[in-house]
RNA sequence: GGCCCCUUCGUCUAGCGGUCUAGGACACCGCCCUUUCACGGCGGCGACACGGGUUCGAGUCCCGUAGGGGUCACCA
């Protein structure tokens, strides 16, 4: 049986490096039948911790990683929050007492600190000379008489190495001498996370803890938890972090101004707030950027990119397999194969990735991811009427892998506004209609003769534009521009002849007849 | 600073002593396709951090050095 679990902290996002981990966590699981617990660290004691949950919950569950004990669901070891467990974590506290692998200590936070200092300042490591310890009630009787108050810290070893088997590292070792004698029970009773978190692991029968390689300092202290209660350790494996855009420093949700500078994430960020911009998304400017999962959400991302993309972020099946299913994914990960290397996140691949997925998406689902960003942005009614599911398709199909993320549809925008809304990108007007001598004459030529294209389809379209220029006498490039500058008020887009099917024929000429008309002065 | 971890193209990586004049992907640069922008196709640029060993032979094993990172709480 595997049994794996991710334990977030309810702090309001869900971080995109917590979120490979947790795929990590989740494919050990799924891939051996076993089960994937999510376990909420919330020993702080924090006051709003159901809304501080939600948005790490609503991403997992956007993404499909689900878990199968844990908030919501339950599960066999309920309750699954630290901050109700609290007995569990005393009586073990109680148990490490009894047996004497922990004490009670009356030093004053203030008194080790200036030890810290001294030790410090003398260039030595600071060892705790447990002046403080109360051994027996004699000595705890005296303390207390002097008005002070007892934690419970670990009485660590000072010799010997405590070696750590991990699943990605191999073997590690450090000197027991360079342990501190922890505080794992604070005066109140309430106890700490390195307690907290052996105990879970314990009780909730925990196999494996995969998790980040900033654990792994750690982890020598809750070995000797687990050891004086005597828990079968579990299998640890400590994952390099996600590293930041184009550095090796941890990705952070507060460095923020940092990777501004750095282009590709600017870049994607932009994108981002664009799309959110024109469909009048309220976003939390705190957490929408792409290190937060909500960014991807909100902006239409595919879950399967991102799990592929971050699946790919620190291990690899081989030197060349890229695209994984959600099954393929479960059946290949091994944590043998996970790099040791920090990796840093690459919004450029991120997005090609998600380009990747988006292509082969058919269209159905497409027009159904991006239907609520017309919405949203006004554009269509809602209800939606019904012919609109089939422009929708006509359109999806047309900018085929010009939508990237859903909210690229917005992109397109000039397809669902009146004639007299249509904006014109002024400098491609200028270029393309107001300069050149003969472009009005020809769109209005080509405009008369639209009512004999018959069915308004882009093939038949695209026949009648070719004839035209044939007896013109001039390249379809000489008007094509211009027609397209006309009807999209865009210099780019999707084929000009699916385009011009999709506005279909009174719009193509209505947009035709009113760029002929407009001075530069009005094309607001 | 102590302790721990890490080190192949700009980035993600393949490589588990000879098949490596180091392979793939993203990015970048050309060319082709083309009504624009994308897509696509073809090609190009581009890396074993350094120094010692071990070995007939090292990207691959060992030891140093350098660099990077993480962590040192009565936070999680």
């Amino acid at each position: 049986m595997v049994r794996t679990r991710f334990a977030p902290s309810p702090t309001g996002y869900l971080h995109i490096g917590g979120v490979r981990t947790a795929l990590f966590n989740w494919l050990l699981a799924r891939q051996a039948g076993g089960q994937f617990i999510l376990r909420i660290d919330d020993t702080d004691q924090q006051r709003n911790v159901e809304a501080a949950l939600k948005p790490i919950l609503d991403g997992f569950r956007w993404l499909g990683i689900d878990w199968d004990e844990g908030p919501e669901v339950g599960g066999p070891y309920e309750p699954y929050f630290q901050s109700q467990r609290g007995e569990a974590y005393a009586a073990a506290a109680a148990r490490l007492l009894a047996s004497g692998h922990a004490y009670r200590d009356y030093a004053r936070p203030e008194e080790l600190q200036a030890q810290r200092e001294e030790a410090e300042k003398a260039g030595r490591t600071f060892v705790y000379d447990r002046r403080w310890m109360a051994e027996d009630d004699a000595a705890a009787d005296r303390f207390e008489a002097e008005g002070r108050t007892a934690v419970v810290r670990l009485k660590m070893p000072r010799e010997g190495q405590c070696v750590i088997q991990d699943r990605i590292r191999g073997e590690v070792r450090v000197d027991w001498a360079s342990e501190q004698d922890h505080v794992v029970q604070r005066a109140d009773g309430s106890c700490l996370y390195h307690l907290a978190s052996v105990v879970d692991d314990h009780d909730f029968a925990i196999t494996h803890v995969v998790r980040a390689a900033e654990h792994l300092p750690n982890t020598p202290r809750q070995v000797f938890i687990a050891e004086a209660l005597g828990y079968t350790l579990p299998e640890y494996a400590h994952l390099p972090y996600v590293a930041e855009p184009g550095g090796t420093a941890k990705l952070s949700k507060r460095k923020l101004d940092k990777y501004l500078k750095n282009k590709d994430f600017a870049q994607l960020l932009e994108h981002g707030q664009r799309i959110a911009e024109r469909a009048h998304l309220t976003v939390d400017a705190d957490t929408f950027n792409p290190v937060i999962v909500d960014f991807y959400r909100e902006t239409g991302f595919l879950p399967d990119a991102i799990l592929n993309y971050l699946l790919l972020l620190g291990w690899s099946l081989d030197g060349s397999t890229e695209r994984f299913t959600r099954a393929s994914m479960i059946e290949s990960f091994t944590l043998d194969r996970v790099n040791k290397a920090p990796a840093s996140f690459d919004p450029q691949k991120m997005l090609a990735f998600e380009a990747d997925w988006m292509s082969e998406l058919e269209p159905k689902k497409k027009v159904a991811m991006v239907l609520p960003y017309l919405q949203r942005a006004g554009l269509v009614s809602q209800p939606p009427e019904c012919e609109l599911s089939d422009k929708l398709t006509r359109i999806v199909t047309a900018a085929g892998d010009r939508i990237k993320v859903a909210g690229d549809i917005l992109d397109f925008d000039f397809c669902f506004v009146s004639p007299e809304n249509l904006k014109y990108d002024e400098k491609a007007f200028e270029k393309r209609i107001a300069k050149p001598a003969e472009a009005r004459p020809l769109l209005e030529q080509f405009a008369a003769r639209l009512a004999s294209i018959e069915p308004f389809v882009a093939e038949r379209i695209e026949a009648e534009l070719k004839q035209f220029c044939e007896e013109q006498d001039i390249k379809i490039g000489q008007i094509i521009h211009a027609l397209r500058v006309a009807t999209t008020g865009q210099p780019v887009g999707f084929g000009m002849f699916e385009t011009l099917e999709v506005l279909g024929r009174e719009q193509t000429e209505a947009r035709i007849r009113r760029a002929v008309l407009l001075e530069n002065s009005e094309k607001g």
